[in-house]
DNA sequence: CTCTGTGTTGAC
DNA sequence: TCAACACAGAGG
């Protein structure tokens, strides 16, 4: 009825303008001159590059397109390497994400990539956990990162359906996962444990947020934990965002 | 030819 | 400062 914004699924994102084939493209106002940031397949592309761009060029706070997060709280440290034209060139060229998402990983000890692959072959759904890390090279400037395949797993009817929870297969989950109260295998060597990402753990580990991140470092959250009744390691809350949404890696 | 990104204008 | 719009001209 009243003439609020009638703008169907249309989000409006900061610094965003529509190109005429469908892309988008990003721009950025400073000092009475507007900066290019280049054109973006996506929308939400476009909006991460505004916020990339408006750390550096606006030395104060500014309204962003998306929240700080735990990735995005350190693009202002990642960015104090560079000089701004530096950054614009990274945003423009499209190297800025991949060289973030190195730099997260460098000063990080090691995180978890979550991949959810649809095969249209024979109609069948996987997920993947990945772990990449830094090997430790004293050599050059250049860093190196491994990105090691920890496990995957099909996909049942019911990870997909809407009991909203993945099974984890109680091997993988006891050696690549940190410890959760049922897991009565305390003998294994878990090494790895803890070395999670923003990983919020209790005292009592009856449960813990894993955090993994996909190639736009956008995070997803998993309450994992350990069913007694169905003796089986778990993702719970979360999973239901994941299933029903595509994983871009 | 495709498509970027600049020129321009008018709102806030 | 901002986005909407048109289209020169950069690039394949």
């Amino acid at each position: 009825m009243n003439g609020s914004s009638s703008n169907n699924n249309m989000q409006k994102f900061k610094g965003v303008v529509p190109q005429q084939n469908g892309h988008w493209g990003a721009q950025i106002y400073a000092n009475h001159q507007r900066i290019w940031l280049g054109t973006f397949k996506s929308e939400r592309e476009a909006a991460m590059a505004y916020d990339s761009a408006t750390i550096k060029l606006r030395s104060g706070e500014s309204h962003r397109n998306f929240p700080w997060n735990d990735q995005t709280v350190q693009e202002p440290h990642f960015q104090s390497h560079y000089t701004t034209e530096a950054i614009l060139s990274m945003i423009r060229d499209g190297t800025y994400p991949s060289k973030f998402a190195s730099f997260l990983i460098s000063t990080q000890t090691q995180t978890l990539t979550l991949t959810l692959t649809l095969n249209n072959e024979d109609h069948h759904q996987e997920a993947g956990i990945t772990r990449m890390q830094n090997n430790n090279n004293n050599n050059g400037d250049e860093e190196k990162f491994s990105c090691t395949l920890l496990f995957q797993k099909e996909l049942t009817p019911s990870d997909v359906g809407k009991l909203n929870r993945l099974v984890i297969p109680k091997k993988h989950a006891s050696r690549y996962f940190p410890y959760v109260s049922g897991s009565a295998e305390e003998g294994g060597d878990i090494d790895d444990h803890n070395n999670y990402i923003s990983t919020e753990n209790n005292n009592n580990n009856s449960d813990t947020e894993l955090v993994f991140y996909d190639k736009l470092m956008r995070s997803w959250k998993f309450r994992y934990c350990y069913w007694r009744s169905s003796q089986s390691f778990v993702f719970t809350r979360g999973w239901n965002r994941s299933s029903s949404s595509v994983f871009l890696d």
